[in-house]
DNA sequence: GGATAACCGACCACTTCAGTAGGATTTAGG
DNA sequence: CCTAAATCCTACTGAAGTGGTCGGTTATCC
C-alpha cells in the first residue's frame, strides 16, 4: 500500500471541515460520527494538520477545527505530508528545498544508480497528481458544500 | 517511504540480470556483490520474481538466473508488483483484472467517497510511471549492457 | 563425490500502524 | 462557580511489516 489510512482518514477529516465553509468551527467527534472514525485516533491525526498550519482550533465548550485557508488553495500534497510524512518513492531519496531529488547511493558502485530514473519518474507522478489536486475538488466531488443553509450538518445524520 | 527495499534491491537485481543478456545465468552471489547487498536476502526477493515468471532458474554448479524475456519486453509495474504486491495507493482499493478500480467503503455514508477521486489520480501517475518504463531503459541508463564482449562482467570488480 | 548453487522455511530485532486510555487544560453557558 | 464540552498531550499496546539471518535440502557440473 502506498499509504496508511492515516492519510485517508485526515483527507477525509479535511474535506468534512471543507464542507462547513465560514460556519462554527466543527468538532472532532462530530467527524468521527459522520465519517464512523474513532475520535482518538483523529486527535493525532488533527494535531498532524494543525502542526502544518493547516487547520486552526478553537478549545473549549462549542470549540472544534475549521480550514486554516480556504479549500481552492489547498493542495493535497501539502495535506499528505503533513500527515503521512515526506513523501519519496524510496528510503535513498531526499528532495532538497529547492526540489532537487537527491539519491543516497548515487555511485557506490562502478556504475550509475540503476533505480534513480524509474523513483524520479514515480515521484513526478504521485506529485503531480497531488499538487494538482485541491480540497474544494473533493468537497464538490464528495456532495458540495454546505455554505449558507445549514441543509445537512456534519453531526446530523445519526 | 511509497516503495521499501525490496522494491529497490529486486529491481537492481533485473538490471544486474539484463546487462549479461545472452550470456551464462548469472548466480545471485555474482548480484549480490556486484551490488552490495546481502545474498540471503536476494534470495527471498528472486523467489517472487521467479514465481512472477520474469525470471528463469538454472540449478546447480554454474546455475543461476536469467531473465525470462528480453529486457525491452518487461515493464516496471509487472517488476515492482512482483516484489512489493499489488499496488494501490490505499487499502480500500481494489484493482479487478479489468483495471476498473473499487473502493470497499464507497457510499458507506450518506455522501460518495470523498477520496475517492484523489486516489484514482494518485493510481494512474504512478501506474503510467511504472508501466511507462522498460527494464531495458534502466538498464541503458546505468550504463549500458554488457551483450557479446564480456567487458566488465557482473562479479569481476571486486 | 565435492563444490556450487538454487530452493525452502523458520526465526529474529526493529519499526510502524492503528487504536486505546487517561488525564490536563480551556471555555461557553446556566 | 460549576459543569459539560471540547482541545490537547503522553504513554501504552497488539498486530503486522521490514530487513534481514540461519540451517538445511536438492540439483548439477567437474
Amino acid at each position: 500500500m502506498l499509504f496508511s489510512t492515516k492519510a485517508e482518514y485526515g483527507v477525509r477529516l479535511m474535506v468534512e471541515l471543507g464542507r462547513q465553509r465560514g460556519s462554527e468551527p466543527v468538532s472532532l467527534s462530530a467527524v468521527a460520527e459522520a465519517e464512523r472514525l474513532p475520535l482518538s485516533y483523529l486527535e493525532h491525526l488533527v494535531a498532524r494538520l494543525r502542526k502544518a498550519g493547516l487547520v486552526t482550533s478553537t478549545r473549549g465548550a462549542h470549540g472544534g477545527y475549521r480550514l486554516a485557508m480556504p479549500p481552492e488553495e489547498i493542495t493535497l500534497d501539502v495535506v499528505v505530508e503533513a500527515l503521512e510524512g515526506q513523501i519519496a518513492p524510496m528510503e535513498c531519496f531526499h528532495e532538497t528545498p529547492e526540489g532537487k531529488v537527491l539519491c543516497s547511493h548515487e555511485s557506490d558502485g562502478d556504475h550509475a544508480c540503476a533505480t534513480k530514473l524509474l523513483w524520479t519518474r514515480v515521484q513526478g507522478g504521485v506529485t503531480k497528481a497531488l499538487a494538482g489536486t485541491t480540497l474544494a475538488e473533493l468537497v464538490e466531488f464528495s456532495g458540495g458544500t454546505v455554505a449558507g443553509e445549514k441543509a445537512t450538518p456534519v453531526g446530523s445524520a445519526a
